[in-house]
DNA sequence: TATCCAATTAGATACTTATTAAATTAGATA
DNA sequence: TATCTAATTTAATAAGTATCTAATTGGATA
C-alpha cells in the first residue's frame, strides 16, 4: 500500500524543526548535541526527530566513537517530493479507465442477465459479472436500514426465485453484513477499488 | 517566511482521507457530499479537510446553486511538490557561502581591534565588525551562568575600560539579556541567522 | 413566505505529536 | 574497574488534529 509512504514521507516533513535539521544537514553532517544547540532544543528532541527521519528514509548515520553523525538522504528527498503528483494522477488515471471499462461491461451485462421487465435471468459464472449482477440488485435495497430475513426474501423474490442462494451471496461479498438474523447493507461501495488502488 | 509555507504544504498531505480527497478531485470536479459518500466520512469531515487543502493552496472551489464543487490545483500541488529540495538546499548553501565570507571578515576584524595581548583597541563604527567584537568578547562568557552587573563590569575590564558601553552593547544586540539587575547569555546564537535565511 | 438542501460551525471525544527533565544505555578512555 | 560522554528511553505534559453528532447558515425553490 503506497499510500502509507506517502502520507509517511509528508508527516516527515510537515514539522519546521525537522525542515531546520534538514538544511543544517545540508551542508555537512552533524552529530546530535551540535544540532541541539544550533537549534535551541534538548538532545532528547534531536533523537526524536531523528527517529521520524530515519523512518522516512531521510537521513543517513554514521557512529564515530560515541557521536553519530548524521547526514542528509539526498536521494530519498528528491524522488519522494515527486511521489505525491504521481500517485495522485496515476491512480486518478487508473480510476478513469477503469470507470469507462466497467461501465460498458455493467451495461453489457445488465442487458444480458436481466429480462425487459428487470427480472434475473440466472446469476453470471464469471466472478466480475457477478459481482455487477450482485450490485445491481442491491441498489435497490435502502441504506442505512434494518432488514428481517422474511423482507430479504420478499425483496429478491421480485427478481428471482433462489432467494436462499442470492441472499448467500450478499453476504460472501460483503455487499450486505448479517447481525442476528438481521441483514443491513455494507456502507463501504468503494471499499474493495481503494484497497487495489492505493 | 518561507518556512511556514512549506510546513503547512507538507501538512496538508500528511493525511491518507486528504489524499484520497485529491486522487478522486484528479478524475474531475465533484462536491461535499459525494467525496463524503466515496470516502465514508460525514460531510463535516470533508469541510474539515477542504479547509487544510484550501489554505494549502490545493484546491479551487466552484458554487453552483446550494453546491460547492471542488477541483485539484494542479500548478500549486506540482511547483510545492518541488519547493521542499530547494529550500533544503538554497539554505544551505547562503550558509555555506556565508560561513565562509564571514570567516575571512572575522579574521581581519579580530586582527585589526584587537592587540596582540587581546585587549580590544576600539569598538568599530561599522555595524557587522561591531557585531563581530561584541560576539568574540562574549564567547568568553560562561553559557548559563548569571552575572551581576559588578561581575560583568570586571570581565569587560579585562577588555576594555569603558565597560558600560559595552555592557549596553551586550543587551542592545541581544547577546545578553538582564532581569532585575542580574545579566545572562542568550542561548540563541543562531537565532537572527535564522530568521533572515528561512 | 415557508421549506428544502448542501455546506458549515460548534462542541465533544479520542488520538497523535512535540517537548522536556530525569534515568538509563552503550561505547570509549583513564 | 570506574568514569566519562553522547545518545536514547521513559514518563509526563501540553498542544494539535481527525472525527463525529447536532445545530446553524445561506441560497434556491415551491
Amino acid at each position: 500500500m503506497q499510500l502509507d509512504k506517502v502520507v509517511n514521507y509528508h508527516k516527515a516533513l510537515a514539522d519546521p524543526t525537522r525542515i531546520k535539521i534538514l538544511i543544517l544537514l545540508a551542508s555537512g553532517e552533524l552529530n546530535g548535541q551540535i544540532l541541539a544547540e544550533k537549534l535551541c532544543v534538548s538532545p532528547a528532541t534531536i533523537t526524536h526527530h531523528a527517529t521520524k527521519l530515519r523512518e522516512a528514509s531521510l537521513i543517513h548515520e554514521r557512529r564515530d566513537k560515541n557521536t553519530i553523525f548524521f547526514s542528509i538522504n539526498d536521494y530519498f528527498l528528491r524522488s519522494n517530493s515527486a511521489a505525491i503528483v504521481e500517485l495522485i494522477y496515476k491512480n486518478a488515471k487508473e480510476a478513469g479507465t477503469m470507470d469507462d471499462k466497467n461501465k460498458r461491461l455493467k451495461e453489457s451485462v445488465l442487458k444480458n442477465f436481466f429480462t425487459t421487465d428487470g427480472k434475473l435471468k440466472h446469476l453470471p459464472a464469471q466472478f466480475k459479472k457477478k459481482l455487477i449482477v450482485l450490485e445491481q440488485l442491491v441498489s435497490n435495497l435502502e441504506k442505512g436500514r434494518s432488514y428481517t430475513e422474511k423482507e430479504m426474501n420478499t425483496f429478491i423474490k421480485q427478481y428471482h426465485d433462489d432467494f436462499a442462494t442470492i441472499r448467500r451471496e450478499f453476504i460472501m461479498h460483503q455487499f450486505m453484513y448479517r447481525d442476528n438474523e438481521i441483514y443491513e447493507l455494507n456502507p463501504q461501495e468503494m471499499w474493495e477499488r481503494w484497497e487495489t488502488l492505493v
